[in-house]
DNA sequence: TTCGCTGCAAACCGTTTGCAGCATT
DNA sequence: AATGCTGCAAACGGTTTGCAGCGAA
C-alpha cells in the first residue's frame, strides 16, 4: 500500500468516526476532532494516557478527562473497543476491523490480533447446551516467543 | 453425597491448603486458618469483601487488608486463582478443581464453569503456528439465559 | 526471643465526576 | 443565545502499603 493509500483511508477512517458522532447528535468539538484523528491514525492498542499524549502533540492542552469521557463516549456509540489486559489500564482500538481476539506477549506487552471461526462456533455451542446465549466474550492468550525460557 | 462426607471433603480441602502454607514457610495464624476454612468451604466465586465477611464471621475482628495480603499469598502460592470479570472486583476460588474456563450471567452476576478440551487444543495450535507459546489464558462468556431479551 | 504477620490509616492509580466557564450549534 | 462540552480539581473504589505492636514458632 503506498503512502498516497493509507493517508486517504486514514481521512476516510476519521470521517466515518466523525460521522458516528454527528450521527449521535453529539458536537463535533476541536478535542473530539483531534482524538477521532488519533484513533484513526492508530493501528496499535494505546492506552488512555497514550492516547491523550497523542492527542495533546495534535491539541495542545486536551485534558485527559476529556479524553476518557469521549472514549466512553465512543465506545457506547460502538465506534471504539476498550479492552481491559491483565494488570494494566485499558487499552483502546476503533472497531473497523472485523472481530478477532488478542494475544498478549507477556515480555513486551504487544498485542497482536487473530481470529478463529473454529473457536467462535465452539463456544456459542457451549453456551447453547447450557441455555444461554453469548452476550459477548473475551478471549486472550497471554503468551512468549518460543524458545524465550523464563529463565533467561 | 452426604452431609459427613461434605465435611470431609470441606476439611481435607483446608488440610490441603494448610500443609501449601506451611510448606511455603510461612506462619499459620489465626487469620490465614480462619481464611483457609472459608475458602476451602467456598464453590463459588466470592470476592475479597465477602471472603472477610464469610472470615469475620469465624475471627470477629480480622483486617480486610490481612484477607488481601493472604489471598495474594495464596494467588503466588498458587493455591488459589483470581478472576478479574468485566466491571467487577476479583473473585476468587480455590485451585482444586482442574482448568475450567468462566461464562458469567450478565443478569445475576452467576458463575458457570465449562471445560472444552477442543478449545484448548485450538488456542494452544493457533499460539505455536504465530511463534508463541501460551502462558495463559482467559476464556469469558457473557451471557444471558436463552429467551431472556433485553428488552424485559 | 525472634521476626513474620496484623490492624489501622493513608497512599495508590486508573478512572469518573461536580462545577463554573467556554465554544459549538 | 442556548446548552453541550471542557478543564480543573476533587472524589471514587478496589487494592496495596508503611508502621508500630502483636503473637506464632
Amino acid at each position: 500500500m503506498t503512502q498516497k493509500e493509507a493517508m486517504t483511508r486514514q481521512d476516510d477512517r476519521t470521517r466515518r468516526l466523525t460521522e458516528a458522532l454527528r450521527d449521535a447528535g453529539v458536537r463535533v468539538t476541536r478535542q473530539r476532532a483531534a482524538l477521532l484523528s488519533v484513533l484513526a491514525r492508530a493501528d496499535d492498542h494505546p492506552e488512555a494516557v497514550e492516547l491523550h499524549r497523542r492527542a495533546e502533540s495534535e491539541l495542545p492542552g486536551i485534558s485527559l478527562s476529556t479524553v476518557y469521557r469521549t472514549l466512553s463516549a465512543l465506545e457506547s456509540q460502538g465506534v471504539i473497543h476498550r479492552h481491559q489486559f491483565e494488570g494494566a489500564p485499558a487499552r483502546f482500538e476503533h472497531a473497523e476491523s472485523a472481530h478477532h481476539d488478542h494475544m498478549i506477549d507477556v515480555d513486551s506487552g504487544e498485542v497482536i490480533e487473530f481470529a478463529s471461526e473454529r473457536i467462535e462456533k465452539l463456544q456459542a455451542e457451549i453456551a447453547r447446551e447450557l441455555g444461554y446465549d453469548i452476550v459477548h466474550h473475551r478471549l486472550e492468550l497471554y503468551v512468549r516467543r518460543k524458545g524465550t525460557g523464563s529463565d533467561g
